[in-house]
DNA sequence: GTAGCTGCAAACGATTTGCACCCCT
DNA sequence: AGGGGTGCAAATCGTTTGCAGCTAC
């Protein structure tokens, strides 16, 4: 247990507080196990990697649980063009790296895109909001294959 | 059918025989309908704006010919957190808004982010393929009701 | 104590598939 | 003529929901 995952589940509990969630131990194991992994699980993936460790846990738990945790801001629903749904936990704004042959999705920052010029005539589209980066390419796994 | 839309339709019956397409009545409507649209629309969508004048179109033919055009690289699956999947034809490299309230995606062009430098060390990801920006906000006609 | 959670099972919506017939090439 | 394409219906997959019992607060 890092000292990194340590601080985030200490954050994750005050949230819960915060948002009045009940701190159930389901919901602690799943906040947990979405926050060591670093390849945006879909809820089936996490249940898998759960069951071992609380074999109770069932799916629907999981799948209430991601959306009670997406509503209320802690985890983020990733947009792929996959049937499944894939999440992470909610950290420093960044952005996606996909490979278009085995899926993976990785993670990079980019704070300086915030302060490139955004083409002029956006605004009067609307308000704008949170810039998301997708980029899309073949990981170093996979072109070695 | 304005000019544009006239060429669009050329070069689709142009890409169905280089990749030995079969040019059927149901492709050509669907992909003119996709083509018309400034929406993004879902298969459903789809069809309920041809089965009026294609009555004998079914639902599953739509999402065939869609999955075919993809696999084909003539039409692109738009990556949302949507349940339903939605699509545009393969144009001119753009990128999205998405309004948060309306859901309703919106194009824009923004030339430039080519030649914006990366974050060094993304290279060590593997090859970098295209690069899409999503950005999120809420749209004019959202802001104003 | 009680409202919020959970687990179960059944329902649901989007998409896919097997099959027989059709029609583009 | 023949194989790809279509329409129909049934199956599948991911996800959601109703309900009864449980538990964190």
């Amino acid at each position: 247990m890092t000292p990194i995952l340590k601080e985030q589940i200490k954050k994750f509990k005050q949230q819960c507080r915060e948002h009045e969630l009940r701190l159930t131990p389901q919901r602690l194991e799943i906040f947990t196990a979405l926050a060591m992994s670093e390849d945006h699980p879909s809820a089936e993936q996490l249940y898998q990697r759960l069951c071992k460790k609380m074999p109770t846990l069932s799916l629907d738990t999981i799948y209430r649980t991601l959306a009670t945790f997406v509503q209320h801001g802690l985890v983020n629903r990733v947009d792929t063009v996959e049937s499944q749904a894939r999440f992470e936990v909610v950290q420093a704004q960044h952005h996606h790296l996909i490979c278009e042959k085995c899926k993976k999705i990785s993670d990079f920052q980019w704070p300086s895109i915030e302060c490139i010029e955004l083409p002029e005539g956006l605004s009067r589209w609307g308000k704008i909001g949170r810039k998301n980066v997708v980029i899309y390419g073949i990981c170093k796994d996979c072109m070695n294959s």
